[in-house]
DNA sequence: TCGTGACGCACC
DNA sequence: AAACGGTGCGTCACGA
């Protein structure tokens, strides 16, 4: 056995299998609660090449190291300590259970039944990213905020100096370093003794009216977990065949933008360049003074048939949505061709989730072509259950403005309401409906719309007059994020607002509540033994694949579950059952 | 060679 | 009086 040490801390590491006794003595010892953490060669679990090195155990003073990747013997040991513990302390448990599910053989449920996660607690004391003012939700961010500046920067340094000693980088350190390198190990140890200490001290920083919610995140990310070890199905004959399509399409067109003398597409300073030597009259410049050359200037160029602005635009989407989606897709599928996406449960400062690699939640929605690259398992059927206008209904709820609860309750055309008691078309009421919960003003709406300032604040006015409730909510959140600095949601979520963007509260509780909606009908689906079928939450939908035979049915069961009522005002939903693809429901 | 800001664009 | 909320990702351009 080889001892670290880092200030006071001790790091034993297990080197050969005399050394377990010792190990199984500490676990013994500390079966009240232990961190635990891995370390493997890559983030994505289900790759081929993928392969857990270490896994650590810690208190706050000791941590052991087992080279897991030496034996199923060190293997057999983490997967029985992690079935011992009465607590397991984790930071992003979601990735090391997978790990620990996908290599060692454990028990999801059973693992997130007895789990804390110090990332759940770290969001729940404050959603804010260190850009937002915030502190962060990285482990050493929250080192960096709550042990000590300096041991985040050393061990940060540590892993520079290793990649360089290694002569790799430090994306390949993981895979490379040597299994019994001292400063691997000691980083590893180091990784748990921190999560432990992190857990105690950010306990004591959720606040009294969050803490209600430690629990339901827990369940939140566990029920996400599952979808992501799941996985969606890919149609990889399809995708493949759609991937040549786009690299055809890419450089057809990228050779016609060549021969009118841009070289590279993506750069706009080059396309507004050509477009100026051709006589074209720009007239937006961005905040940093360069042209601007967007998609919506390139279509008014194309209207007047401008040919460069057409083979820019269609060189551009070709590449953009070969690379961002096909390709990717292809690249992260496993060996049954399912692509695990990482679902973050708990992500934006309003709690809203996000999905990564691939990001699933932003496939063009315009077209059905990228959706068409998933498909329902075997035998089932792509089913879509979405809230119908989830966060207005919420704004009703939250508001109780008469009006607009009213209208929801005579299932009646809101866009249509807003759009009469402004006189415009209902175009204009929706886009007025939708700038109102993002906290826009009549500047948003006039460009937005297409129509005059002068108009926008009438339009913006009439909806202040007809949803009077509405317009003093907004008053009420924008007051008491000015006092406190915060708001709290009737979750009981604190969410930190910029004093000089008070107007933006309003927003954040509407947005946060209704993650909280479509958060809740995961666990209610759970309950109801439909989670099986789950495959994706998007905001105010969700994506499953349920038997083809049962279809309609089980799409209905999954409706009535998700449908909830706030104070009073129904949350809707509106299932739908489309074909074997995701893309059917697009068509 | 890397990290970062700006830009653009995909979604709710 | 005026205030457009939340994401991820690819590329370019630039600087350490």
């Amino acid at each position: 056995m080889k001892t670290l040490r880092y200030g006071p801390k001790t790091i034993r590491v297990v080197e050969k299998e005399n050394d377990l006794k010792a190990f199984a003595d500490f676990v013994r010892r500390n079966r009240r609660s232990l961190a635990f953490d891995t370390e493997t060669t890559g983030l994505n679990i289900y790759s081929p090449g993928f392969r857990v090195r270490l896994a650590q155990f810690g208190n706050e003073h000791e941590a052991y190291v087992l080279p897991v990747e030496l034996g199923p013997r060190y293997v057999w040991y983490a997967k029985r300590t992690l079935e011992f513990l009465e607590e397991i302390v984790c930071h992003n448990a979601t990735f090391d259970l997978l790990v620990a599910a996908e290599h060692f053989g454990c028990d999801l449920e059973d693992m997130y039944s007895r789990v804390r996660d110090v990332y759940i607690l770290a969001h729940l004391a404050d959603s804010r990213d260190s850009k937002e003012g915030g502190i962060g939700h990285g482990l050493e961010a929250l080192t960096a905020a709550y042990i000590s500046p300096k041991v985040a920067e050393e061990v940060k340094a540590s892993m520079r100096t290793m990649a360089k000693e290694l002569k790799t980088t430090l994306s390949r350190v993981w895979s490379e370093v040597p299994i019994f390198h001292d400063t691997y190990n000691l980083y590893a140890g180091m990784d748990v003794i921190l999560t432990a200490t992190l857990y105690r001290i950010i306990w004591a920083k959720v606040p009294a009216e969050s803490q209600i919610l430690i629990g339901f995140e827990h369940r939140v990310a566990k029920i996400c977990a599952d979808m992501e070890r799941r996985g969606f199905l890919i149609d990889v004959e399809y995708t493949e065949n759609l991937q040549k399509h786009y690299l055809e399409e890419q450089e057809r067109h990228e050779q016609a933008a060549l021969e009118m003398g841009v070289e590279n597409i993506n750069s706009t300073d080059q396309v507004a360049a050509a477009l100026i030597a051709q006589g074209v009259k720009l007239n937006e410049k961005t905040k940093t003074g360069r042209w601007k050359v967007d998609k919506k200037v390139l279509e008014d160029l194309e209207k007047e048939g401008n040919e460069l602005a057409i083979a820019v635009q269609r060189a551009k989407r070709a590449g953009k949505w070969r690379t961002a989606y096909v390709d990717q897709f292809l690249a992260l599928r496993d060996g049954n061709n399912r692509v695990h996406c990482s679902i973050n449960s708990l992500k934006a400062r309003t709690a809203r989730m996000s999905i990564t690699n691939p990001a699933l939640q932003t496939l063009p929605a315009s077209e059905s072509v990228i959706r068409k690259c998933f498909l329902a398992d075997d035998g089932e059927l792509i089913v879509s259950v979405d809230y119908k206008a989830q966060e207005l209904r919420v704004l009703a709820a939250l508001s109780g403005d008469p009006v607009m609860r009213q209208a929801f309750v005579d299932d009646a055309d809101l866009h249509q309401i807003t759009a009469d008691a402004a006189g415009v078309d209902r175009k204009v009421g929706k886009m007025a409906n939708f700038l109102n919960v993002y906290g826009g003003g009549p500047s948003a709406l006039s460009s937005q719309a297409g129509i005059s300032l002068d108009v926008a604040k009438k339009v913006l006015k009439a909806f202040n007059d007809t949803y009077k409730g509405v317009s003093k909510f907004s008053q009420l959140m924008s007051n008491q994020a000015k006092r406190h600095g915060y708001v709290t949601t009737p979750t009981g979520r604190r969410l930190y607002v910029d004093r000089e963007r008070s107007y933006s509260a309003t927003n954040y509780v509407i947005q946060s509540t209704s993650r909280d909606v479509t958060a809740s009908a995961l666990v209610l689906l759970e309950k109801a033994g439909l989670s099986q079928y789950l495959r994706l939450p998007i905001h105010d939908e969700i994506v499953a694949s349920v038997p083809a035979g049962d279809a309609e049915e089980i799409s209905r069961e999954i409706g009535r579950v998700m449908t909830q009522t706030l104070r009073g005002v129904e949350i809707a939903t509106d299932p739908e059952v489309g074909g074997r693809s995701w893309g059917s429901l697009y068509e």
